[in-house]
DNA sequence: ACTATATCCTGTATGC
DNA sequence: TGCATACAGGATATAG
């Protein structure tokens, strides 16, 4: 699933491949991989004609081609989404949603996406910011990240932690895999309401988790399979750096005890239960009035 | 305002 | 062997 480290990977693998190129032609033989331009299939083809690509940027999950003329594609990888750059007469990998051509590259873009949760659309004016992700929150390997007011945000929240590691309005580019890794790292419990955790605690957790984020990315991300590859096909490392997600019935690496496995917010949780035990709710004592 | 859930989608794995 | 079901989960719409 491409979480930040994956969409970073595929980020610089796009700018060096389509930076500076002119897009010739444009061919859309999935209508669902731009279900979010709102002049459809052939609208979406037709207006992109001879845009020039100047950078390719990403905040969180998503990323956009910014073009010299101010406006921008805007892109999101879902759970299955791709970009790959092939040889013209390379045959089309499975899945490829849209392609792209280019007036002088010798190269041909995909738009790969078995499940179609991403998509691309047309951002007018988005090439410095798409106006269409104001709500995504800085994520923690951003610039413009205010640590202070993240901690908290978070502390205020009755949630559960994991929930709000993944609320990219809150914080963005974690998803399942590195929200349980952090998690591990932090020794927390996943339902631990946020706001039972001291400012320094959720501290403590971001750092962990922009360190996960970090190590990920200087793997290339993490492959389980196909579905995450970057824009050459190749796949990522960091599964094997991986310390509880995916690895139910097997030895958690700091203490030995078996990872398990359970269902929270309609997906699969991954945790050690000696490391990150249910948080109890502290038995509040006895208020004692001392006036009666 | 805040929180939680249903929904979208398809290839792969598992169960009977 | 074949068919049915479960599962993977990011973001959004909707409900409470």
């Amino acid at each position: 699933m491409p979480e930040l480290p994956e969409v970073e990977t595929i980020r610089a693998g796009l700018e060096r491949s389509v930076a500076q190129q002119s897009i010739a032609t444009v061919t859309v033989s999935h209508p669902r991989s731009v279900r979010r331009h709102p002049g459809g299939p052939e609208d979406f083809a037709q207006a992109l004609l001879g845009r020039t690509i100047t950078q390719v940027s990403r905040r969180g999950k998503y990323l956009w081609l910014a073009f010299a003329d101010g406006d921008a594609l805007l892109a999101h990888l879902g759970m299955s989404g791709q970009f790959r750059v092939d040889r013209p007469g390379d045959p089309p990998p499975p899945n490829t949603r849209v392609e792209f051509t280019f007036t002088t590259a010798d190269i041909v873009l995909r738009f790969v996406d078995q499940r179609m949760f991403g998509g691309l659309s047309l951002s007018g004016g988005g090439a410095a910011q798409p106006a269409e992700i104001a709500h995504i929150a800085a994520d923690l390997l951003s610039a413009d990240l205010d640590w202070d007011a993240l901690v908290a945000k978070i502390v205020a929240k009755r949630s559960g932690i994991k929930r709000v590691l993944l609320d990219q309005t809150v914080v963005s580019g974690i998803g399942n895999i590195y929200a349980d890794e952090s998690l591990w790292r932090a020794r927390l419990h996943y339902d631990r309401p946020a706001n039972t955790l001291s400012s320094s605690r959720i501290s403590g957790l971001l750092e962990h988790a922009q360190a996960v984020l970090g190590e990920a990315l200087a793997a290339g991300g993490t492959s389980f399979d196909a579905l995450y590859v970057g824009v050459a096909g190749e796949s990522g490392y960091f599964e094997r750096s991986l310390a509880v997600y995916g690895r139910q019935g097997l030895p958690c690496p700091r203490c030995g005890t078996a990872i398990v496995r359970e269902p929270f917010m309609g997906r699969s949780s991954f945790r050690c239960p000696k490391c990150q035990p249910r948080y109890r709710v502290e038995p509040s004592r006895p208020s004692r009035v001392e006036a009666l």
